[in-house]
DNA sequence: GACTCAATGTTTACGATGTCAACATCGCAC
DNA sequence: GTGCGATGTTGACATCGTAAACATTGAGTC
């Protein structure tokens, strides 16, 4: 996807592809020790290019690692792409579809776990519009599988259509938190097997609160099934993929 | 629970309660502008002292925001802790139990949405030993309420002891991912109301999720149960970690 | 082919930050 | 009172983001 680009010690005064060799160092520094660690005279050094150099294709430090997230975020949704494709399919639908929704989850946080610096940047704080930040994110592939699967579940019957609103978002907020407290939390300190079977157990429960049988307990008729309010409106209006450049 | 701390200027040579100032200045600046925002030098601008009379309490900056960091901790139990009391108890102990997991959750989430600045600052990333960093999170009272909470779950019999284990992540993970993800994720350009609605959902899906009933569609006869291995009480042997100190 | 000029890089410089070393001032024990 | 350790201050340095002024180049145009 790239030639050469980074670490060239070019002959000629015009380097030819600056942008893309800044982003990809940039991207570099990113891998290695996070959104903090995307520094501007970093990248153009790596480059072999003077500082300033960097002003003639980016706005500055902030349009800089803007950037990288979006790199980021891309190379998230594409793990979680890969780990789909990678198991094998199940033949029912049903089990198909919850097949298709773990391998997600886990892809989400595999990535987390072997690309610490990259997940951190591509979930950074930024200022900016939160259409520009987000919109290609929800728009690629790996998103738009989880709501095919769960319309899939709810096709075959194994989600309730009643639940399948906002479904995305429990599962996406299950997997951010799983993956933000193994990085940035105390789930870092676990040992990998223990972690394991955290990770399984979050992944089933993010299975089952999507699902979303009652909440008041079921072994006993006197609950009255109505402890959850599930008034959950249609999430993230999809963003208009408006193209900003200064 | 400080003197007048910050934006003192005083007249005599010796402050008197330095550390303290400094760390009351640098978590008002972390309020306004989350962890990036506290920096040492402006910290002991406001306190009205030289940037270097800092290094006679703290070690360097990362100590201070390390300081910074421990104190947003405690803010935000006490705000869990806070909403806890604020509710009105159940007469029915399976339905109070209920009321305070969900209370618990909400105090996280507000806090997050009320104090953008402070939770960030509360989970950002740090490289020194973990057990340091959440020894004093995990034992506070906010989370020992969660703990206490699930056991009455247990206890009172709305919750199989067989999901017990593990529960106090799934809910952790399950609201730290919703707040994250409401404060530098898509879900802050949700309108208000909306995001009310998201909030509600999710809370429910992770009640759901830590009852956890089975997986497979329940409704049905023919799906084979035991479709998504829910093999989750393999090593999840409850999540503190062991306190091994520097 | 020489000229023009906009795009692309470079040098220099400024303010801000974290941090160190050397110096100043205070309070408290003897 | 006299030291002396604790606490603050001044000055300096490296690094970073960034702006201004200057240099170099390639692509057209005559």
């Amino acid at each position: 996807m790239d030639g050469m680009s980074t670490t060239a010690s070019r002959g000629t005064y015009h380097h030819g592809d600056l942008a893309n060799a800044l982003s990809s160092a940039a991207l570099d520094l990113a891998r290695r020790g996070g959104p903090e660690a995307v520094v501007l005279r970093e990248a153009a050094r790596q480059v072999g290019v003077s500082a300033t150099a960097a002003y003639r294709h980016f706005a500055g430090h902030e349009d800089l690692i803007e950037t990288v997230q979006q790199l980021c975020q891309t190379e998230l949704v594409g793990r979680m792409a890969a780990e789909l494709a990678a198991g094998v399919p199940e033949a029912d639908p049903q089990r198909e579809a919850l097949r298709r929704l773990r391998a997600l989850g886990r892809g989400y946080v595999q990535f987390a776990q072997s690309e610490p610096g990259l997940f951190r940047t591509a979930f950074s704080h930024r200022d900016g519009p939160l259409d520009e930040q987000w919109a290609a994110l929800l728009a690629a592939p790996g998103f738009q599988e989880l709501t095919a699967t769960l319309d899939a579940m709810a096709d075959t019957g194994v989600l309730d259509p009643a639940h399948r609103v906002g479904a995305e978002l429990v599962a996406w907020t299950g997997v951010h938190g799983l993956s933000m407290l193994i990085l940035d939390g105390p789930l870092g300190a676990l040992p990998a097997a223990e972690l394991e079977g955290v990770i399984n157990r979050v992944l089933d429960a993010i299975t089952t609160g999507i699902l979303g049988r009652e909440v008041m307990s079921p072994g006993r008729g006197d609950g009255p099934r109505g402890a959850a309010r599930t008034r959950a409106g249609g999430p993230t209006r999809r963003a208009s993929p408006g193209g900003r450049r200064k």
